[in-house]
RNA sequence: GCCCCUGUAGCUCAGUCGGAUAGAGCAACGGACUUCUAAUCCGCAGGUCGCAGGUUCGAUUCCUGCCGGGGGCGCCA
């Protein structure tokens, strides 16, 4: 067990327990007085009838011998009791965690099959913050829970169905099948999109022919297909490169648009028939779930089949949840996606229970996040009028800008060098100011102070990396080399770093208990700020003793991995030089 | 009208399964560079944790109400 916290929890409980009388959680806590408290004490205390310090005095003799683990057992205030690792204890642990590639997070215990519902753009439609958001989210949790041995499945529900198809393919029709594509495949989708909705609502002429083409679409008509296909195929061309770009694990295998769902369409509404589910309301068929009421307090329906007798989003996503459960087996379904839709997933949700399609143990997640606003707090939009921000052209001026930081910061890397480590740098500031935030709440996209190189940014923990890679660059030694030495600790900075290090664990679970990102973010700039300190405090190669020296090139060693394993699961790159 | 999310320092954000003096970064101020890359570090200053009640030995954290901000509430996805 790695992280000190678990280890002395699991060694308090039985004592906690024989005082009590029954299982008793320790309450662990870091403290700013010691190196953790246990606070279990006090909420005993009412129920034993005794005082909180008599109730800690007796889990320590009940504790007996702990000097293994702890150098000091304190009772404080009114019946916390403070403890302080030992030296010994913590470089011990340190060894035993580097020891393996894990690092010393645990594997799960229950390994799931967990599907992933992210990024989802629309075909011949511009990628915008919104997708950036769910994509980037989505694949730093599809990173944490594969590395704890989940079974991840990533799906991309591209929107490539529906009304619009039909304005699209006639647009396509009039600008010529080979102008469109070229349009298209340089990543002009929101022109193109554009112009088709203009003359949508321009022309009845256009709009009756796009009527028809939708009819033709969903109706199988093989020439339409034929022009559908283009579409979806430039549009996903387009978005595997802002993909690529992004550094995403994202492939076309992972696609499973709207239109995958369509044979399972009939069944869906039969079987909701069958199961008496499904009524006819105002034209429609749909779902009443309990517990969801309109603005005029009357039940709100799920809408299954509209008046016209088309489907509509609902209908897709309970195909997905039967595809999900019954053909690729999930047990967890996780659905990053905007706040906007909590209302309409608990439905599906609902819904999909009401109807049995969800086994006891099977659970649908919605990982919902906020908007990304503009320094004045509004949505993001471009300078010039109401646009949205395109996402490829945001990610340019990422790498742009971050190059210009290493050109003035670093003249002396190549020209090759320094572009690829603009782009790591640049595309590892935008990912991390999004995930960096709690993912529920909006979050103000600011250039300079995702790229300031100071504070809770990508660069200034890229930079605690990168100074690490050049101490062993600088004393000629592998990095490896360093991994059977159990580090001494002595110095205050040793130890905070150390312990630090050791803590990976804990913020790797928290990252996958809470689905939230951010809170692995907080702890790599914890272990960045604790590295720097260490590195301004501790001289590494200018140290006079051998062993000191050996001993802090295994810490450094140690935090350099815990670093880039860390940035990795976010979907990060550590450059070893900047 | 009902429901969901949100309100912490001048700014941007952490934190809270109820615990001791609420923490960072930026900006401001004062220090440290012939560097193991100063893209850094050290120090100083800055807060009625939206407001009012309640539960508790103890509330920024839990509960209720109110106020401010955002979003949702039947045939777009």
């Amino acid at each position: 067990m790695a992280d000190p916290f678990i280890s002395v929890a699991e060694r308090l409980a039985p004592a906690f327990a024989a005082v009590a009388g029954s299982a008793c959680d320790p309450v662990v806590r870091p403290s700013d007085r010691a190196d953790a408290q246990a606070n279990g004490a006090l909420a005993l205390a009412k129920s034993l009838g005794i005082s909180p310090r008599e109730v800690a005095q007796k889990v320590l003799e009940a504790a007996g011998d702990v000097s293994d683990i702890l150098s000091s057992t304190e009772i404080a205030g009114p019946g916390f009791i403070n403890l302080v690792f030992s030296d010994s204890f913590i470089a011990q642990q340190l060894f035993e965690a580097t020891s393996g590639n894990r690092l010393g997070v645990r594997a799960s215990a229950r390994p799931e099959t967990v599907v992933v519902d992210y990024s989802a753009p629309n075909v011949a439609k511009e990628m915008h913050v919104g997708h950036l958001r769910s994509t980037v989210i989505g694949d730093a949790i599809v990173r944490v829970l594969e590395f704890v041995g989940n079974t991840v499945l990533r799906e991309n529900h591209i929107g490539d169905w529906g009304t619009p198809f039909g304005m699209l393919i006639e647009h396509l029709i009039d600008m010529g099948e080979q102008n469109a594509a070229h349009e298209l495949s340089v990543g002009d989708l929101d022109g193109f999109y554009k112009e088709a909705r203009r003359k949508f609502e321009g022309s009845d002429e256009f709009k009756d022919r796009a009527r028809h083409r939708v009819v033709l679409l969903q109706g199988g008509d093989e020439d339409t297909l034929r022009l559908w296909r283009t579409l979806v195929s430039e549009s996903t061309q387009y978005f595997n490169r802002v993909y690529t770009q992004l550094d995403v694990l994202l492939t076309d295998d992972d696609l499973m648009g709207e239109s995958a769902y369509n044979h399972l369409l009939v069944p869906v509404v039969e079987r909701l028939q069958k199961q008496g589910l499904l009524v006819e309301s105002d034209g429609a068929e749909v779902v009443f779930a309990d517990g969801f009421t309109n603005r005029e307090n009357e039940p709100l329906p799920l809408i299954i089949r509209k008046g016209d007798g088309g489907y509509n989003y609902a209908t897709t996503d309970l195909a997905c949840v039967i595809d999900r459960v019954e053909r690729l087996k999930a047990t967890s379904m996780l659905y990053v996606v905007g706040a906007p839709q909590a209302q309409h997933l608990q439905m599906v949700e609902a819904v999909a229970r009401q109807a049995g399609w969800l086994p006891e143990g099977s659970t649908m997640n919605h990982i919902s996040f906020g908007s990304v606003l503009g320094s004045d707090r509004k949505m993001l939009k471009s300078r010039s009028g109401g646009e949205t921000v395109k996402l490829a052209a945001l990610l340019d001026e990422a790498v742009e800008r971050a190059e210009v930081a290493v050109a003035e910061k670093n003249p002396e890397m190549s020209s090759a060098d320094r572009s690829d480590v603009a782009r790591m740098i640049g595309i590892g500031a935008v990912k991390y100011s999004d995930l960096s935030t709690d993912r529920v709440k909006d979050y103000i996209f600011d250039w300079d102070r995702m790229l300031s190189f100071e504070g809770n940014t990508a660069p200034y923990l890229q930079y605690a990396h990168a100074r690490i890679c050049s101490i062993f660059r600088r004393a000629g030694v592998e990095r490896s080399s360093v991994r059977s030495v159990v580090p001494h600790i002595g110095e205050p900075q040793e130890r905070e770093l150390a312990l630090r290090v050791l803590r990976f664990d804990s913020a790797v679970w928290e990252t996958i208990d809470t689905l939230s990102p951010h809170k692995l973010c907080t702890y790599l700039f914890d272990l960045a700020t604790d590295f720097t300190s260490f590195y301004e405090h501790c001289p590494v190669l200018k140290t006079g003793h051998e062993d000191t020296r050996e001993s802090r090139l295994a810490l450094c060693d140690a935090t350099a991995r815990v670093m880039e394993q860390g940035l990795a699961l976010l979907g990060i790159r550590s450059p070893e030089q900047m």
